[in-house]
DNA sequence: CCAAAAACCATAAAATCCCATAAAATAATT
DNA sequence: AATTATTTTATGGGATTTTATGGTTTTTGG
């Protein structure tokens, strides 16, 4: 399972399709589910994407926790609530279901940002503005960290 | 995984593309990707670059930490997300992104330089530049010690 | 029967592979 | 030590493949 890297900026078409970029589908190739699993952020006005594998993983993880713990037990039935497990078509595209389109305000060009071992896709917009929010809670908390622009 | 050292000094061809040193392709030799993975480096106008091991090593890390933690929230979504992972062609060339090169200045040629796990890429002028402005850094911080010109 | 989804086909641009050559480094032989 | 032979590099250009994107047809489920 190799980590999601760089950014890739695609367009949808007409229908909603729209290219997972050839070097994350690398990154699910040899998976016997040939797509990825996508859900609403958390935390961010953008969708969170993982490998099929990935997200089993999870699944073992909150196990292994236990029923009892009620704060992990209401986010992982969020997270296996809102999860739709989206395949490949021939060429590598995915629709993107609405309700996500929505969450993340994007209409016809999106940002796939990879995050090492699950990815983003984002409002190009949105994620440049992200972006620079990142850098200036990065300089607040490390001031002599020196950072180029 | 054995380290990067020395400096090299290559040129771009009329496709961008340009040669990683010898040396540098050994110390990744025997790693499942052949390649390596540069960065718009947060401290310089320089590329930075890793194995994919090391890579790796950095997401295994932001795993453990966990999802709460904001700063490295903040480093990693720079980093993973800038991150190019490049495979060698088959005489060990690489083409650098664009953006990657405006960041560090480079045009026709680049100095790779070994920093032990990790190595930078420079603009060649930039980096002698730099080195000079490191040794009155030093003699500045460190008046007692004599270096001879 | 109709709308929505999936499969199929096509194409331009970009990325990658493949072959060739010159320069440099290493090894071998006087 | 000097010279020659052999291998490894760096670099160049053309050919091929991949990728992103668009459109059309077929299938499927309500």
């Amino acid at each position: 399972m190799s980590l999601f890297l760089s950014s890739y900026e695609n367009r949808l078409d007409t229908k909603g399709r729209i290219s997972v970029p050839a070097s994350f589908r690398a990154s699910v190739a040899g998976d016997s589910f040939m797509g990825v699993v996508l859900y609403r952020s958390f935390t961010n006005n953008c969708i969170e994407g993982l490998s099929m594998a990935r997200m089993e993983q999870m699944a073992a993880a909150a196990d292994k926790i236990g029923v009892f713990d009620s704060e992990l037990d209401d986010l992982s039935a969020m997270l296996f609530a809102d999860a739709r497990p989206l395949t490949f078509d021939v060429t590598g595209r995915i629709v993107i279901p609405n309700e996500l389109l929505q969450h993340a305000g994007i209409t016809d060009k999106a940002v796939f940002v990879g995050r090492g071992n699950s990815f983003q896709i984002w409002n190009p917009d949105a994620f440049r503005a992200a972006q620079e929010q990142s850098l200036k809670n990065l300089r607040n908390a490390r001031p002599n960290l020196k950072i180029a622009d």
